[in-house]
DNA sequence: CTGCACATGTAAACGGTTACATGATTGA
DNA sequence: TCAATCATGTAACCGTTTACATGTGCAG
């Protein structure tokens, strides 16, 4: 008789997520977290450490003294449970995408202005997208180097994505200078 | 003396752009976000009837009985100082854009699973993909009627953004099937 | 000796979804 | 008369961000 793997909560699939590949500290997802899947899903430290503690009194995760030189550490390390529950919500289809972008809302309403400003709201979104990608181009090494399926992947979506959004930019603002 | 525009939030930000356009209930509010916004920007009858009732304390929108038979009915039309506080709102570049993609982190650590069950989380987000589509095609119509720029152009951005979604995972399909 | 990175945590405020609750009107 | 749609609202719960609080160790 196999146990249900347990409900996992949005920040436990990013944090469980990441201790399949190696044990670390909460501080240690942090900075993986900013450095990888912060494009797409973001985590505060706010929610990593009490969700860290759920992990543990759930079983799903093991805590470990890790001191490093003299600085006090805990490091945290998968367990079969997690691993299951980790696999069982990857596998699942079942996904609720509620997106939001502002930067579309605000377009959505940018003919309220008149067209000088729409203009001025359009470069600056254009302005966003080009960063984004600029910032997915300087880590893309870091996911190239990853020794599973996905990371890369994922990264080149976000630069798909970007690229699609300066182009869509670029239209729009042709189509703006060109009206009247 | 100019006042600075109020600070609104999030929720504000959807009603106040639909109400420029026309005098509506909280209840119509809810039926064109749904034909419209929801994909980059849904609000919940939860949020929205407190919010109305917020905006109309704050003086940004006026309520009006507007009983429809025998129904009861409150519509709600901005006022100059709602009006304001959208448009500084939406000339205002600043904008954080923090998006969270459930589909992009499961794909992220989908190489965890065996390769049959990648495949099908791929054919899965896939699925989702060509279903947005689909269902954006469907409203492309409405879109197309607006009177203003701005919900056409969006709507544009999302069926680009669809078609990339599907275009990717197919790629990806390919990759996995190829692996080994 | 100073500032930065390491390291961990809590509390308040905010925003959103869901479930619940109620009731009227209209068309089949 | 029954179901769907119109119409409005509240309360509990959940998750997230931000600000705050504290302290260590290392490099320049």
């Amino acid at each position: 008789m196999e146990a249900k793997p347990a409900h996992l909560s949005p920040t436990a699939r990013v944090i469980l997520g990441l201790l399949a590949a190696a044990p670390r500290s909460g501080y240690d997802i942090k900075g993986v977290v900013d450095n990888s899947t912060r494009f797409f899903w973001a985590a505060s430290y706010g929610q990593i450490y009490p969700e860290l503690k759920r992990l543990a009194e759930q079983g799903l995760i093991a805590a470990e003294a890790a001191p490093e030189g003299g600085r006090r550490r805990t490091t945290f390390r998968i367990t079969d449970e997690g691993r299951d529950a980790l696999t069982a919500w990857v596998r699942d289809p079942d996904l609720v995408n509620e997106m939001r972008d502002e930067g579309l809302l605000k377009v959505f309403f940018v003919g309220l202005l008149e067209r000088e400003d729409a203009i001025a709201v359009l470069e600056a979104a254009r302005e966003k997208y080009a960063e984004k990608l600029a910032r997915l181009r300087e880590i893309e090494p870091l996911a190239a180097g990853a020794d599973r399926f996905g990371p890369l992947e994922v990264l080149q979506y976000g630069l798909g994505m970007s690229e699609f959004g300066v182009k869509w930019c670029d239209e729009n603002l042709k189509k703006l200078r060109e009206m009247d």
